[in-house]
DNA sequence: CATTACTTTCAGTACAAACAGAATATACAG
DNA sequence: CTGTATATTCTGTTTGTACTGAAAGTAATG
């Protein structure tokens, strides 16, 4: 993984502009491009080298990409450097991300919601077009709460499989 | 809707905040939760003052909102100003963004996924773990395409029906 | 325990997106 | 046609995030 092929760096280029339209640094979702295609672990230089960015710019991403849980360091024999490598299963991956997310930004939603809907009770007794707003609006989040956890329950693969199925089943029908 | 309750504010204010999060400009999300409150379509004009935000900016801001199709501008009898009001309907909002995300998100990346595919066919037939990346990384592209295509047959409601279904089912097995 | 290899933190800089306000355009009323 | 109300576009400014390079920190080696 010295020089980049033009084929990686057009994916790289391409899922760093993604990042950033999904509220994610461009650096932190290149590096994670770049890992993910990468047959070996990386060392922090050899990332910062390929991808022309700062050193110091690679370890906070790195670590980003850590809390995360998609990238770890992993130790190569006779290197005292760390390397990082990229989990390689896409649906893990995403997984990983969208349970963040969901923790991150869905959560502390339907949290305001709730809290409004409480406070509207207590001192706005009269307010009921805000009330029937709200009440739709923290409808859906549950909704997709209750979604999101019954998917999880699923074992992995399940939805693949479960894919599969629905295809097979409307091709018949058709 | 001429001033806002400290409520309204929450939840204005906080809309803002997870539209930034997703990419989505704070002032577009915050007009937003603004009409989504509002029992009655409102002048831009009104809109600014109550946001305290430059006229120009919401008109930016609700041209963005009409592409996107959840707002839309309604006129009022002996008004020349136009009155703007946002879809109610949650699921279909949530549904028209979504589409629209795809379009120009997940869509394009599918395009780079396949067209790296093929180049790497025709260039480089031997680099086998690029390919094995890629195919990994298309494959999952394709099955999410798959599921939303599978989503959208369903007719409105449906979603929410299963939902239930599905929680009942498992409290049944539980 | 001093030196070297490596990593992280910090402080300032650069850049891009968002924004305000002015200028311009459009449409309506008299 | 003129004046007024409204909407849009444009330009310069502000703001916040990303980033760099330097400094400090940590850990391994001889």
């Amino acid at each position: 993984m010295a020089e980049l092929t033009g084929l990686q760096k057009q994916y790289i280029l391409h899922w760093g502009e993604m990042g950033t339209r999904w509220g994610i640094n461009r650096t932190v979702a290149q590096i994670h491009a770049l890992l993910y295609l990468s047959p070996c672990a990386l060392p922090a230089e050899e990332i910062a080298e390929t991808l022309s960015v700062a050193r110091s710019n690679v370890s906070t991403s790195i670590r980003e990409l850590e809390t995360w849980g998609i990238v770890r360091a992993v130790h190569v024999l006779g290197d005292r450097r760390e390397h990082y490598e990229s989990m390689k299963d896409v649906w893990e991956m995403f997984r990983l991300v969208i349970e963040q997310r969901k923790r991150r930004e869905i959560d502390p939603t339907r949290e305001v919601l709730r809290r409004c809907l409480a406070e509207l009770d207590a001192k706005e007794p009269g307010s009921d077009y805000t009330r029937e707003r709200l009440e739709a609006m923290a409808g859906f989040f549950e909704a997709v709460t209750e979604l999101y956890d019954q998917m999880k329950r699923l074992p992995t693969g399940t939805v693949r499989k479960l894919l599969r199925m629905g295809t097979k089943v409307r091709k018949k029908a058709s």
